[in-house]
Formats: C-alpha cells, structure tokens, sequence
RNA sequence: GCACCCGUAGCUCAGCUGGAUAGAGCAUCAGUUUGCGGUACUGAGGGUCAUAGGUUCGACUCCUAUCGGGUGCACCA
C-alpha cells in the first residue's frame, strides 16, 4: 500500500502538494510495472482545527457568495483569511474570536446536525476541486481514507491502550514514553480529550494492517514529519504490529518559495491551479500556435494538457526527492533541455518518423547492421531499462528512471541526427532502424507512463 | 541546546554499494539543414566537489570537527 497525496479539505492545492502526487503516483505505478501487488491510497484531512476556522469566517465574516467552480480553492482563500482576522484581533474581540471557533470544534465533534451539514457540503467543495485535478492529472487512487472515519477509532485505540498500561497520562493528556528508543514522550491524546494527528495515524495504520490485508505500507510523506513517523512506527510496534518492519516513511523535501516556506495559514501560496494555467497558456502560444487552423480545438486542448502534465511531473521527478525544490514560475515554463517537453518532444519525433515510412514494422531484420555507435547506444538502453525501473523502486527514487529517460531521449536524438531511417543507404537498413526506433518509441512511452506522463501522437 | 536533510561550473542539478582525465541542462561564445519536426544536434570556455583534518593503494562518495542553508523536537497537521 502507497500513501500519498493527503491535501486537507478547506485549503488550497498548492505547488507544494504536487511534489507529493507525482512521487506518489509514480512510485504506484513502477511498484506495478515491478509485479507488486500495489493498492495506491489516499488519506483526506477533513478534520481539525483549520475546518473550525475557515467555517468560522464563512458563517461570520464573508460577504461573498461562492464561486461556481473551484470552490475548494476559495474555501482554503476564506481559511487564509481568517487566520490573519484571528491573529490581528486583540482584547476582548480576540476572545470573543477564540471562543466562537472552539464552539464550531465543539459542535462538530458533537455531530451537530447544522454545522455537520455546513461541513459536509464544504468539504465537497474540496473534494470536487481534488478530484478535478487528479483527473487532470491522470492520477488514480485505489481507495480513499478520511481522517474523520478513525478519528473514533483512534480515540479508542488511545484510551485502550491506557487501560492496558501500553500508554500513559501525562499532564492531563495521554502518549507513551519512547525514551527507550530515544524517541522522547510521544502525545496519542489531548487532555480535553480530542485526537491528534497521531491518534487517527493509529487507527489508520490498524485499519491498513486489519482491513486492507498490507503487508508492506510506504507512507509519502513531507520529510519534516520524519520524527512523527518513527514515533508512529516505534508505537505501532509496542502495540505489538510486527507489520510496521514493512513500515517505511518515504520523505521529500519542502518546495519552497524564495522568499521562505509556503504556507496556507500564511496565504503565500503559488496554487496549482496557477502552475497550470500559465505553463497551459505558455505551451498554447509557444507550441500549438501554428496547428491552431488545421488542429481540431479538442486535438489543441489534449496535446497541451499532455505536454503540461509532461512538464509538471517531469520537473518533480527528476530531481531527487530530499533536495528542496526553489520555485520560481519561469523555470517551470522552460520547454528546452532538461525537462518533460524534451522527452515528448523526442517521442514525437520518433512517431513521426514511422507515419512516413511504409514500411511495416518487423523483428525480422538483420540486426547487424547497427553498428553506428549512436544506434548501439539505443540497443543498450533497451538493454537496461527493466533494471532501472526495478531500482528506482526499490530505492524509492522515481528520479532514477526520469533521468534515464531523459539520457535516453538524448541519445535518441543524437541518433536521429546521425542515422536516418528515411534515407538509410540500403533497403535492409532502413528495416533494422525502424525496428530499432520503433523499440524506441514503445519503450520511452512505457517508461513515460511510469512517471504518470502519456505524451501526444503530435505537438 | 539536541536530532535529521542539503552544500558539486555564474544559475538549476546528476554522479550507482569509494576506482581511471568530476558529468548534464540553462546562460555565454562558435558552428550544423537543397536529408525523418532546429522545441533539435555538434563544439568551446567555465569546477582547489563549503572549509579543515582523518581512514584507504585510491575519497565528490566513508569518519570527525567547523561554517552556511533548511526542517523538526508534548497537547497543529
């Protein structure tokens, strides 16, 4: 099983997030192409405290009606907004704040029937917002959890785990003490009673272990969450889950903005739905301007939707997940050189090459004419690709095969350059190429669609 | 204070379990098409691999210390 995503309802997706889905997805897929039996899952944050606050400010304070699409992405502006109104607030109006968003805790963890229903209908709007940009992005999840279906179940497992002496009241609250794997003293419960982040972790992972068969559970997660999830682990297994040695923490680094860390309570966010359009406008005026008149407006859409995913998980991937990413929007619009357009760019080229020979495609050819050192380069890369998608799961670094790829297409077109099919010197040749890029072609789409990339037949 | 991650060319990054003259992209400069899509290809310049020690026949890679950047460390997620 293959956590990854985990955005929280109530707030923006933001370019940070899309580090973690491509990761996630990419890794699903290679675990797949590897003979893993893979179930890719979701886990949704739609409890906690930032809900109470951004209903707060809707029920109290906004004066806007909803937009018509992208309501989630508006919810998560609302939930910037009322952070700030929180924090500016002073006196006498900064209690009277506290006190009105610890209602809405209240009511909601008492399932008020009103204010359940306000938080239902919002975090569809959430959800709708997710679904439409995985969609987007060709990315499918086997299961869903929510956080709200073991916040129960956690509550449970904590309390238990006090009775039967695994863990233990401290100052009010309940955690367990890891000292002993020098883990410090590791918080399971609040002291009014309300879970943690850690509580549903639990009762997540049992659901995992009980539920879902798992033998073998990577978590994707945010590498400033590392000591969480030791805790997490090193709980699990006081609890007696021997499951948790096939328990492993895939970390990545934050994506930062130049200016510092991005944060949704902060509001400095690059969204991605930002991320999308401008890299969308840009592939439209630089790339398919001149298929505008004989391309049919749904061709244009597709092969830019294509080519901008291309771009967008590329440029996650290919870097390696605990180096922090510096964001800067121009670099992302850069179609040259190292990045995702280049390798569909490659492909096509390839594709294109078949469409004007008419020749049909056949492994009888006499493969000892590819003797260009260019052509033999390609022969070895077919040679190893199936060992760089088997390490790059192993070692969990979807960043092994981006690179490949990439040095793949390099050579190919370095070989296109250098070893015409079109023009070969002989009829037999001509064969042997074809076969040879044709074997190109496939194998660079299948790794592609390792990385969640399916490239256009044309750009 | 303690712990973890990062520090390689002007910029962004590769460098597999230590092995020969440290590799790409961007940027700069010079080239390539009467031959399959130039969003491409060829070549040039540019690096005391943060610093100082140590281990080793051999260190970008392992160990120690220091400096710089990031992150985390009991009621956020």
């Amino acid at each position: 099983m293959i956590e990854y995503s985990q955005p929280n309802t109530h707030k923006g997706f933001h370019v940070g997030h899309m580090r973690n889905v491509a990761l996630g997805d990419s890794l699903t897929r290679i675990y797949k192409y590897n003979g893993y039996d893979v179930v890719g899952v979701n886990y949704i944050g739609d409890v906690g405290a930032h809900i109470a606050k951004c209903l707060w400010y809707f029920r109290n304070h906004n004066t806007e009606t909803p937009p018509q699409h992208f309501r989630g992405e508006w919810l998560g502006e609302l939930y910037s907004q009322a952070v700030k109104k929180l924090d500016e607030a002073e006196g006498e109006e900064k209690i009277k704040f506290q006190q009105e968003v610890s209602h809405i805790l209240q009511k909601l963890e008492a399932k008020d029937k009103a204010f359940t229903e306000e938080w239902e209908m919002t975090r569809e709007w959430s959800m709708q917002d997710f679904h439409e940009i995985y969609e987007w992005l060709d990315v499918n999840f086997d299961h869903i959890f929510y956080e709200s279906e073991v916040d129960e179940a956690g509550r449970k497992i904590v309390i238990e785990g006090e009775e039967k002496g695994t863990f233990e009241r401290s100052e009010g609250a309940i955690g367990i003490n890891l000292e002993a794997e020098d883990l410090g003293f590791f918080m399971l419960l609040k002291s009014d009673g309300n879970t943690l982040y850690a509580t549903k972790d639990l009762a997540l992972a049992q659901r995992k272990f009980d539920k879902f068969g798992v033998k073998r559970s990577i978590y994707v997660v945010g590498a400033e969450q590392t000591l969480h999830f030791k805790q997490v682990f090193a709980t699990l297994k006081r609890m007696g889950y021997s499951q948790v040695e096939q328990c492993f923490h895939l970390p990545y680094a934050l994506v930062m903005l130049p200016e510092g860390k991005m944060s949704s309570r902060a509001g400095n966010v690059i969204l991605f739905s930002q991320l999308r359009n401008e890299i969308i406008e840009s592939i439209q005026s630089a790339h398919l301007a001149e298929h505008r008149l004989d391309w049919s407006q749904q061709e244009l859409d597709e092969t830019a939707q294509k080519i901008a995913v291309a771009a967008i998980k590329y440029g996650m991937l290919n870097q390696d997940s605990n180096k922090q990413i510096v964001f800067s929007m121009k670099d992302w619009l850069i179609s040259e050189g190292d990045t995702g357009t280049y390798l569909v760019y490659a492909y096509v080229r390839i594709r294109s090459i078949g469409r004007q020979i008419s020749r049909e495609v056949s492994t009888d050819v006499d493969y000892s004419l590819l003797t260009h050192a260019n052509e033999k380069k390609l022969l070895r890369q077919l040679l190893d690709f199936n060992r760089t998608v088997l390490i790059s799961g192993e070692q969990y670094r979807p960043s092994l095969l981006a690179r490949m790829l990439y040095e793949f297409s390099k050579d190919f077109s370095r070989a296109y350059n250098t070893c015409s099919v079109k023009h070969a010197e002989t009829e037999k040749l001509q064969a042997a190429r074809l076969l040879l890029f044709h074997c190109v072609a496939e194998t660079l789409l299948q790794g592609l669609h390792l990385l969640g990339i399916t490239p256009p037949e044309r750009m």
